[in-house]
DNA sequence: ACCGAATGATACC
DNA sequence: TGGTATCCCTTCGG
C-alpha cells in the first residue's frame, strides 16, 4: 500500500472555509465544531515529550507523563495512566505479550513496532518500519516462540518479526501489481496464528484469505469476501472454527475442514455498514463480538447465529484518518471495551460529550462504566486488556495509554454493583449522562471507601512509574 | 493560529 | 471493472 497520488479534497477545503466563516460569524472557534473542549494535548505533550527525551538521552520512545484519570461515575476517585509517544505516524493495531503482563507491542501506520515494558524503561524495543505504505493492520505473538511476532503490513508482506534479533522473516508476500506509482495494490491486513494447527490465517484488502503453515508455505487462498478482510480469527475453544469480517459488511464463520468457496460458510453474519473486527469471547469460545464502522456492536452467541445476541447502540464511526474503532472483550470476564467517538447523529448526543472509553457488560449489553482521562482528550480508536486483565492498553492518535488498576476497579465496581442492588439502592447513577456528580451520598461514601482501597494497593507501581518517568 | 498532508470507503460513469 | 470525485471531518507538524 504506497502512497498514492490522489486529487485533492475539494470539499474539504470548502468545509474549511465553511468553517472559517461561520467561527468568524459566531465567534466561537473552530475545534467547537462538536463541542469538544480540545485542549492543545499534544503540545504540551510534545514539550514534555523532548523534555523527557533530553533527560533520557536517545532513547526512541519514553513515558511521557503520569496522568491522573479518572471514572465518571466515580468523580472522587483519581488513579493514574501512563502515556508513551513513540511513533511518527498513528497508531494501528495493539497486542499484549502473552505471559509478560507489563509488556505490550503496539504497531503504527508507518511500520514501526514499539514493545513496551512500561514498567521499566530499558526494556522498550523499537523496531523502525519502512515509512509511508507500510502500515501494520495487525499482529500476532507467536504461541511458539514469544519473542517473535506474526505482522500483516501494508507494503504486502506477511512476515515473523523477531523482536530480539530484529531480523525479519518474510512469509507471504502478496502479488506486485506492478503499477508506476506504487508496488502494491493488494495487502495483508489481519492475521491469526493457531498453535494446535500450526497454521496462519491472514485476510488481504481485496477479499483473499490465505492459510499458512507457520513457516509460510501455502495451504490455500480463497477469495472469501468481495471485499477487505479486515479481521480474521481462530476460535481458541474449537479448532477448527474461523470468523472472518469485512468491509463488504458481513462476518463470516467457517469450519476449517471444509472451505471450498466463498459460499461455503457455517454462518453468515449480515451488518448495516462494514466491519472492522469480530473477536471470538475468550472465556468460552461461545460468544462473537463485532464492531461496525458506525454505531453497532453486537455480540452473538453460537447457539443461535441467525441473530445477535445483543445488538448494542454505540457512536464509533469510520472516519479516513482515523484508526478504525475496535470493541474487544476483558479475559476473564465478559465485558466490553470500545472507544467512543460522540455522533451528533446518534441518538443521545450531547454538545459536550467526551471522548470516553466506554466498557459494556456482554451478557447484559447494558454500560458498566467509561473511562475517561481529561489529559488524553483524542478519539482511542483501540482498547485491549492484558491476559491477567487488571491493566488496560489503548491507542489514541500516535499515543499509547495504559490504564492500570482496571480489573480492581471492575471487580470493586462488581462488588458495589452488588451491594447497591442488595441494599435497594439505584445503580443506575451509572447511566451515561450520570457525568452529573451522583446523588446519593450513601453510595458515594461507599465507593469513596472501595476506591481508596485501590490506591493502597498499588500506590507503589504507581510512584515508580512516576519516578522513571521524571528520571 | 492556520494550513497542508495523510489516504478509507463509496457513488457514479 | 476500473478510474476518479466526493464524503467522512482527525491529528500532527510546519
Amino acid at each position: 500500500m504506497a502512497p498514492v497520488n490522489r486529487p485533492k479534497d475539494k470539499k474539504h477545503e470548502k468545509a474549511h472555509e465553511r468553517q472559517s466563516e461561520e467561527a468568524k460569524s459566531s465567534g466561537k472557534r473552530k475545534l467547537d465544531y462538536e463541542g469538544q473542549q480540545n485542549v492543545p494535548l499534544t503540545k504540551k505533550l510534545l514539550l514534555r515529550k523532548n523534555k523527557a527525551q533530553e533527560k533520557i538521552g536517545n532513547v526512541s520512545s519514553g513515558i511521557v507523563s503520569t496522568l491522573s484519570s479518572e471514572i465518571f461515575r466515580d468523580p472522587y476517585k483519581s488513579y493514574h495512566s501512563l502515556l508513551s509517544f513513540p511513533f511518527d505516524r498513528r497508531v494501528t493495531c495493539l497486542e499484549w505479550h502473552p505471559t509478560h503482563p507489563s509488556t505490550v507491542a503496539v504497531g503504527s501506520k508507518g511500520g514501526d513496532i514499539i514493545l513496551w515494558d512500561y514498567e521499566v524503561l530499558t526494556k522498550t524495543c523499537f523496531i523502525k518500519g519502512k515509512g509511508p505504505g507500510d502500515s501494520l493492520g495487525g499482529m500476532k505473538f507467536s504461541p511458539y516462540e514469544s519473542a517473535k511476532l506474526y505482522v500483516a503490513s501494508g507494503d504486502g508482506t506477511l512476515s515473523l518479526q523477531d523482536l530480539e534479533g530484529k531480523l525479519v522473516q518474510v512469509i507471504s508476500r502478496a502479488p506486485d501489481c506492478g503499477h508506476e506509482n506504487h508496488n502494491v495494490c493488494c495487502w495483508y491486513c489481519s492475521v491469526d496464528v493457531s498453535a494446535s494447527c500450526r497454521a496462519v490465517v491472514t485476510g488481504d484488502n481485496l477479499g483473499n484469505v490465505v492459510l499458512l503453515s507457520t513457516s509460510g508455505e501455502e495451504i490455500w487462498k480463497l477469495k472469501l469476501h468481495k471485499k477487505k478482510v479486515t479481521h480474521v480469527e481462530f476460535n481458541s475453544r474449537c479448532e477448527w472454527l474461523l470468523a472472518t469480517a469485512s468491509v463488504d459488511q458481513t462476518v463470516k464463520i467457517w469450519d476449517l475442514r471444509n472451505i471450498k468457496n466463498k459460499a461455503n460458510f457455517l454462518h453468515v453474519l449480515p451488518h448495516d455498514k462494514p466491519v472492522n473486527a469480530a473477536y471470538f469471547s475468550p472465556t468460552d469460545g461461545a460468544k462473537l463480538l463485532s464492531t461496525d464502522q458506525r454505531n453497532e456492536i453486537r455480540v452473538y452467541s453460537c447457539s443461535d447465529w441467525t441473530k445477535p445476541q445483543h445488538l448494542i447502540p454505540h457512536p464509533h464511526r469510520h472516519f479516513q484518518h482515523l484508526t478504525p474503532i475496535k470493541a474487544t472483550w476483558h479475559p476473564r470476564y465478559d465485558l466490553i471495551v470500545v472507544g467512543r467517538y460522540p455522533d451528533p447523529n446518534f441518538p443521545g448526543y450531547t454538545a459536550h460529550e467526551l471522548r470516553t472509553v466506554d466498557i459494556f457488560d456482554g451478557n447484559t449489553g447494558e454500560m458498566v462504566c467509561q473511562l475517561y482521562d481529561s489529559n488524553a482528550s483524542g478519539i482511542i480508536s483501540l482498547n485491549k486488556f492484558n491476559p491477567m486483565g487488571d491493566t488496560l492498553a489503548s491507542g489514541m492518535g500516535y499515543n499509547i495509554l495504559i490504564w492500570s488498576r482496571e480489573e480492581m476497579v471492575m471487580k470493586k465496581q462488581e462488588h458495589l454493583l452488588k451491594a447497591m442492588t442488595e441494599q435497594g439502592i439505584g445503580s443506575r447513577s451509572l447511566s451515561r449522562r450520570g457525568r452529573q456528580r451522583q446523588a446519593n451520598p450513601g453510595t458515594s461514601k461507599l465507593k469513596a471507601k472501595l476506591l481508596f482501597c485501590e490506591v493502597e494497593e498499588t500506590g507503589t507501581k504507581a510512584k515508580d512509574s512516576k519516578s522513571q518517568g521524571r528520571k
